[in-house]
DNA sequence: TAAAAAAAGGACAATTTTATCCTATTATTT
DNA sequence: AAATAATAGGATAAAATTGTCCTTTTTTTA
């Protein structure tokens, strides 16, 4: 569904939210254990979302990766889009390059309605409910 | 979502199911030309869902890939399993090895309900349902 | 029976994704 | 100012996916 990246990605900006609530800077390994991710390919991941100024993070000692609040409703539409691409919002189940009412696969309808209700989740949900969802202890970010 | 090589797959199946209507084998030019797939590569598909039994083929002159009658209510789901195998079926939206109502990530409710929807639509679509589609010339194969 | 036509199978190549390592840069603390 | 702690960035490696090519096997037809 969504590259290996882009769930680490959500994993640890999520995460990173949650630290930045009571002004805690995550560092790099401490959110690589806290999400149980490889170090160095989360640190790459983290670069772009900094780019992309999803997160923000500061070098040197006491440096980190942190999330001001007015981030905290960035939606989780905008993580996979700075990730994996838009494909996944758009693209054709079966592959076609052009796929459309003019001119659909035989899946398109049924698919379009799926993928529709994966983009509502996705444009909805934002990082701040998720950190929610962590803080009263129903959910996840690492199996063990 | 899917792999190239279940897009192929699919829309390769869809087409053999078709010629199959009227007794009529395909071989692998014909089949990569009207799904516009690489031949090589196709070939390694058919290959696989040949050993799958989801369709048959026979050497030689006059041979090809065909799809017997009983197999046409065949369902998305099986070409899927044979192909990417089962994990877009149950695997976990944030990539956790174990993520479970007893022990669930963060997305995991609002995921379920969505690919639930794509199990349903996956084990109730049968490649003739398909084919009609494609008879009906509201849908297509391949774009160009 | 020989030639030809087709899929099967094995080896390999290219590309993308996942992942690591090392150096540079930046900021803090002593 | 020097040492240290952190992210940034570049180069590279490993693995998976996508793709090609060539030989073998099977079957039909001339």
């Amino acid at each position: 569904m969504f590259s290996k990246a882009c769930e680490y990605g959500i994993r640890a900006t999520v995460f990173i939210a949650r630290e930045s609530k009571n002004q805690n800077r995550s560092g790099l390994k401490t959110i690589a254990k806290a999400i149980n991710s490889p170090e160095a390919f989360t640190a790459k991941i983290l670069q772009n979302l900094v780019q992309k100024e999803i997160i923000k993070s500061i070098k040197g000692p006491q440096g980190g990766f942190f999330m001001d609040p007015e981030s905290n409703n960035t939606v989780l539409a905008e993580i996979v889009k700075a990730i994996d691409g838009d494909s996944i919002m758009h693209g054709c189940a079966l592959g076609l390059e052009k796929c459309s009412e003019d001119h659909p696969c035989p899946l398109h309808t049924d698919f379009a309605k799926i993928r529709g209700n994966l983009n509502i989740m996705l444009e909805t949900t934002t990082v701040l409910e998720l950190t929610k969802r962590l803080d009263s202890g129903e959910s996840f970010l690492k199996v063990d």
